[in-house]
DNA sequence: AAATCAATCAACACTGTGTTGATTAGAAAA
DNA sequence: TTTTCTAATCAACACAGTGTTGATTGATTT
């Protein structure tokens, strides 16, 4: 069998529009960034870019699907063994670890895009990935308040640690970070803000 | 006293350009946006935006430090209360009535910086002063999580909730809106969706 | 009614875009 | 190795939007 289905210049062209990418936009952002910055930094001239891309949107678009492809597989993987387990009590730990060991993996490329230079329709994909989980978990019958703000509560929550820890260099492990996670979620975060002894 | 300070023609031509700022960012977000459609749609001519802003961002910007210094003179209002009342129990609930109030009066404006295709940075800012507000209130000694994490997911958490509020149309008034965020950070998130008996 | 100054308009150079066609060089196949 | 591809290069193009200029118009103020 025949590995060679990839030109080696093509592979070499793509990963290094994809660094300077990274590097780009925790510089100046997504928006402030021309195609003439990405190919003078990946050392490549502007035409061969084109070859490849529609444009710079079209760029980030694939690389945020790739990525977003991962994170689906991840949630299908998270969803089987739940049905197994049967314990939905709490939002899923492993489910957790697994998000926060991919991010951690892909850690230069995630801080550039949900850092706050980053893209905001990243964060809202991001953010929708977390809501459409939650949806599977939820006991409608027995809310204390609306649905909906329910779910952009957790999820932005829970957004709002990951980037916080990307910012911080990725400091704790994911599990450490999954357990702080269910910690405020269990608790709530007053009782885990030590205002309130529960 | 004379009340004429500002020329008519300014004040039309600069309300003008706002409006179609706000209208532009919902239609296609502010990086899509150029000068000259805002300058086609407010009506007047693209050199005669130049005698008031340097570019988009300029306008940007000068519309956000209206409303951050609003916002802080509403922080600083509640910061004064506080003091007096001496109770820092609970996230203060007139002070987040004081900003739905302040977001409600504002929707259109508050819909597109804050929606899907707005600002990242004004997100940012809003984040911020979350942020800035738990800091007078968290006490260090108890913390179950570390206090950075616990400070990003309660601001996160926070800005997610308005920004769906913003998202429906802003239908339950203020207080209902600081109740079901209070509701959530007093019982927990898990509570709150019924998935735990506390 | 006169003075003032915001707004208009046309023209300018400049930067980045996306595409073209001819050429070069490096990877794959013989 | 040599030959064959084809990715990458380069220069040139029209086009969009930018930010600035100087002369002119006209609404508002005094």
């Amino acid at each position: 069998m025949q590995e060679s289905y990839i030109d080696l210049r093509i592979a070499r062209t793509k990963s290094a529009i994809r660094d300077a990418l990274t590097k780009l936009i925790e510089e100046k952002g997504f928006e402030s960034l021309t195609v003439k910055d990405i190919t003078t930094r990946a050392g490549i001239n502007r035409g061969t870019f084109y070859l490849h891309y529609r444009d710079k949107y079209d760029l980030l678009k694939k690389c945020q699907k790739e990525i977003m492809d991962d994170i689906s597989k991840i949630v299908q993987k998270g969803f089987l063994r739940d049905i197994v387990s049967k314990n939905s009590a709490t939002i899923p730990f492993h489910f957790s670890v697994s998000i926060f060991e991919y991010l951690d993996k892909h850690g230069d490329f995630m801080k550039a895009l949900l850092g706050p230079k980053g893209d905001l329709s990243f964060h809202n994909m991001w953010k929708s990935v977390f809501e459409n989980n939650l949806n599977n978990f939820i006991k409608r019958e027995n809310l204390l308040v609306p649905e909906e703000y329910l779910i952009s509560y957790i999820a932005s929550a829970h957004l709002g640690v990951i980037q916080q820890w990307l910012h911080n260099g990725r400091k704790e492990s994911p599990k450490e970070m999954a357990k702080i996670l269910s910690s405020i979620n269990l608790n709530g975060p007053i009782v885990a803000a030590g205002l309130k002894n529960d």
